[in-house]
DNA sequence: GAGTGGTCTAGACCACAGC
DNA sequence: CTGTGGTCTAGACCACTCG
């Protein structure tokens, strides 16, 4: 039972069992948590084993559990609910849309937009691909392209690339894709994204933007550069959106 | 010692004493401590009580001011420094700036402009300030206007404005005022500006905004509107800001 | 070495969900 | 009523900072 104490029943005074692994116990016991979630082992939306049974099988207290499963609900991997318990973090409509989509009309409401038309193909990887994903020159990567409306007008563009290796069959794939693919890339490929980088500039339509959006050369246009990272703190997507500026602002709390 | 046990040395079997505040304890010595730091109690810099005086002060036991403290903590109130102690937070140059302060280059590095114009000046809230300040169309606010230059060149143009009510003789202020202002509205105000909403658009220039920037009129421009807010979530200032969009990209890290 | 925050334990009780 | 996560305590020891 005892780990780190250099108090032992027995007086040796042995100095600690195998320390070796610096990092705290909780931190450590997290980490075996959120691997256990990552290799599927717990699936999304199952319910964890609770807080004593945890601590028994690691040989930890509650108390320390409790401290790690903190960690791991941090991270956003687990959601915890009192007098339920705790559950691995389903990546639902509403977290991906809302908290991904940050598009508002002038006066403020988000916004919601259909889908309209989309294409899905394989190519090569260009130099930033392979670099961002860390991948080679061979290797493919799958490109969307959608036209989404808002209340019956086209009003977004979207260009996804996604490697191949992470995402196998996708580009071969018969349906049209979810309105929302980050729920998608986590029940169908594993790959949960926790978080984003984005840049957004304000540029004018070239010609091939005013035709997808029916606007005129020219016209002031938003555009969003996203890097999307996974738990595992990997590039998984990089994404480029043209908006209409004349419709949409983009929206973010910053704390 | 004991609050809530039910379970005392003697067999009266008292329920508690005196809950009526149904809030957790930690979450009520949180408050305690919030409180001490925005009325001054302790100030900007300086080391509060450790947390055995504290518990000792509060009647606690020590893990739960620990508890308490990490609320705090994450509340941006306070710093702690694992042998040094636990200090309230200074709004410091970097943080203001890099936190609020999102714009970037096109390749990305941050970008930190230089000071050029400025004018100060005190007028009658209009109504969307009344509003969000929740004063009397009586009232006043202070508008600061500023160029900034990068590189030598005119790139960014504010428009921030501030309650009088909060900020008396803001507007009589001899000096120039700082580069960062959220410092100074902490330093010289008490007020701590913690979060902000933030509506990025992309906008045409018109006569005014080309003059200022020295750019072509109609040509692109990122417009971003600010709205911020103090520790007690309070409406503070409200910012409305133009930047080349040929220099600059806004960033945004989603997490 | 003294003092601080950080970790860990063991055990009690509370609040909530659901049968 | 039972089981879950949430709160709270008391006390030990660890890791770090600083004089």
């Amino acid at each position: 039972m005892n780990h780190r104490q250099a108090t032992g029943p027995d007086n040796t005074l042995q100095p600690t069992v195998t320390p070796l692994d610096t990092a705290p116990l909780y931190q450590r016991v997290a980490d075996r948590i959120s691997n256990r979630i990552y290799d599927g082992h717990w699936r999304p939306g199952e319910t964890i084993p609770n807080e004593f049974a945890l601590a028994d099988e690691f040989s930890v207290s509650q108390g320390t559990v409790r401290k790690a499963m903190s960690v791991v609900e941090e991270a956003g991997l687990v959601v915890r609910q009192q007098g339920r318990g705790t559950f691995v973090r389903k990546l639902s409509e509403e977290r991906s849309y809302f908290h991904f989509f940050r598009l508002a009309h002038p006066q403020g409401e988000r916004v919601t937009p259909e889908p309209h038309t989309e294409t899905v193909f394989k190519r090569q990887a260009n130099n930033h691909e392979q670099s961002s994903f860390g991948i080679n020159a061979k290797d493919s990567v799958v490109v969307i392209e959608r036209l989404r409306l808002v209340d019956g007008v086209r009003a977004t563009r979207e260009h996804v690339v996604v490697p191949d290796s992470l995402f196998a069959g996708l580009a071969d794939f018969d349906d049209a894709l979810p309105q929302a693919l980050y729920p998608f890339y986590h029940q169908r490929y594993g790959i949960f994204v926790l978080r984003a980088d984005e840049y957004v500039s304000a540029i004018t339509a070239d010609k091939k933007i005013a035709t997808d959006l029916k606007i005129k050369i020219n016209s002031p246009t938003l555009q969003v550069n996203r890097t999307a990272f996974d738990m595992k703190d990997r590039v998984v997507e990089i994404r480029t959106s043209q908006f209409r500026a004349d419709l949409f602002q983009y929206n973010v709390n910053l704390s």
